[in-house]
DNA sequence: TATGAATGAGTGTTCATTCAT
DNA sequence: AATGAATGAACACTCATTCAT
């Protein structure tokens, strides 16, 4: 049987990402995980930790993606593909995760809230430069400002959790290529 | 001055959007709005009451218009181009309201979510029935599934408020083209 | 029947004084009130506030009548003496609510507790006054600080809510008389 | 270094004294005494307890200087000066321990501060004991009951924790002389 | 049409204490 | 002699809603 914390994460895990954080009573979470209040506590300094620690912990691991993916010596637009694919395959694998940090983002306390706010810029900025790197050779069109691409392509992916089920037509991987594909079209040089 | 009623649907709309329905008390609403808790009984059956006014109020005002600018005569990729526009401009037009509509969909009760949900599935499907009209007509690519083509550019739509600002460098009217050719773009037919 | 307000405050005057502040449920105090704890917090904002309430009263009270003994016309040593018995007999005539301020003085949170400490303050420096006073005029021996001499005293008011019982031998008029003759006596010029 | 026990008594004396017995976590008594609550439980049976030693050792200490001062041949008022000035320079020279004696007293259990009372009760007789004898000898007034000064002078030593620091102007001992002066000035037989 | 006093169930959090190791 | 995980009861406080007026 897992530890007491890794219950209790896994519980809050699947607690938030159905009802949201604010819907949610710890109460009902330390049930979920068996265990008491007290017990809680005793691990996690508050309700809010338990939220930074889910969702810091699928971001911190899509960074690390990213950054590998990213520095590679593939062409720029495989890079920027593969890195496309990824963040939806691994948002689908670990969905209760997505779906927590998808639409819990801005329940944390101020302090928390900044620290995350570091790290998510980081990986929209590494994603970004990946844009640009392309619009300098000349592979993507640069009529279009390379930080709205980033925010056109994540919305995609943030708005998963409101739609996509395991037990539809489509995996994790069909839906990341179909999304790359669309993103990395949208992204070559027009004609004009 | 605007009746007690107005005066509470934008006390509450300006709240929720900023806060988050479940973050925001009744009793700051009716502080906001000059009135007392009875009187907003009075007028609203509950909480929930006032949040289903709010977005089925933009909800409705943007159906119609994609209908308006979908049953025009114009060729297919230049209606969904306009649909694509018009989204992100009454979006970003009602700010507020549309915030509110795209973090708190699903902190009704069962009864209006249900509704909602009927109401929000025509207008998807409105949407999505222009990608197919281009798809049978040989305009746009028919290598990706309509239905997930428009869940790809509503994700973009949804993920407006968490980033947009009036205050930034683009109008609403900029992002609205530039998503939309982002749109229209990865839906051109592939060379191949 | 008294004002909810006027229960809670006589409710949380006797059980404050009996336990102490913190052995105080606020659901102690709302039973024996005989409403709701809502209703306390519709009223007063926090059990803080309570305690606040509570000693505030008192305190307003001795220091008006401080103030109108102190300003007589009657030779120093007999307003001293007056205002020695005056403050023993109103501490025991309100007897609960000196309880609770000789034993909680300190449990308020820090903003109120500055607000306190300033009327505290006004008190002990009026009484100090009266015995400078003496002491310019030669009434009262000047080889003791007036400050200490105040400290002395008012201790030993404060102690009254650790020994004193209505149903001892002694009226609260007889402890105060001999209170303050032993005071008076202390600030006689020493023949040496 | 101090050894484990030692060290969790100067801990809780320091904090009782500053936040009051209730207002200190056991928590926080280990951590300031840097061992863990399994060790503090192994040396005490319960917070009760250490509250128990804090002031028990204080008393005793106090009760036998009492004592022996008392029971000189030195004539009575010189002994009873000499016992006011003791009770304030050991007050003051045990400061956090006698802060935690005046303030916390009634936080016991029913046991052992029955056990208290009955210490206290003999320290309180034995002072009052050098009353009577000097009002016996007709060196201090007798209209005053003895029982009463009693109460009258160590309300002012136990007020000392309210206001009394090191940093003041006045050392424990000018404080414990004029005190001690005040005291014996107002037993001196009235001249009616 | 509107007030505001009052409810009562629920919230996250604290904490002295126990106990297997 | 000492750990630290775990308990369970208690805590102050919140809030959507009701209802007599």
């Amino acid at each position: 049987m897992a530890s007491v914390p890794e219950r209790l994460i896994d519980a809050a895990t699947r607690l938030f990402a159905d009802k949201g954080f604010d819907r949610v009573a710890v109460q009902e979470i330390v049930d979920l995980a068996g265990v008491t209040k007290g017990a809680m506590y005793h691990y996690f300094g508050s309700k809010d930790d338990l939220l930074h620690e889910i969702y810091g912990s699928l971001l911190r691991m899509q960074t690390e993606r990213l950054e590998a993916i990213a520095s590679g010596s593939a062409p720029i637009a495989e890079r920027l593909h593969a890195a496309a694919v990824d963040v939806v395959v691994t948002s689908v694998d670990n969905f209760d995760q997505a779906r927590v940090y998808f639409r819990s983002a801005d329940h944390l306390a101020e302090d928390k809230r900044r620290e995350m706010r570091v790290e998510r810029r980081r990986y929209h900025e590494r994603f970004r430069s990946l844009v640009e790197e392309g619009q300098e050779a000349g592979v993507f069109r640069a009529d279009v400002p390379a930080d709205l691409t980033v925010h056109y392509f994540f919305g995609t992916v943030h708005h998963l959790g409101q739609w996509y089920s395991a037990d539809g037509p489509l995996s994790a991987k069909q839906v990341g290529r179909h999304f790359a594909d669309l993103f990395l079209a949208s992204l070559r040089p027009t004609s004009s």
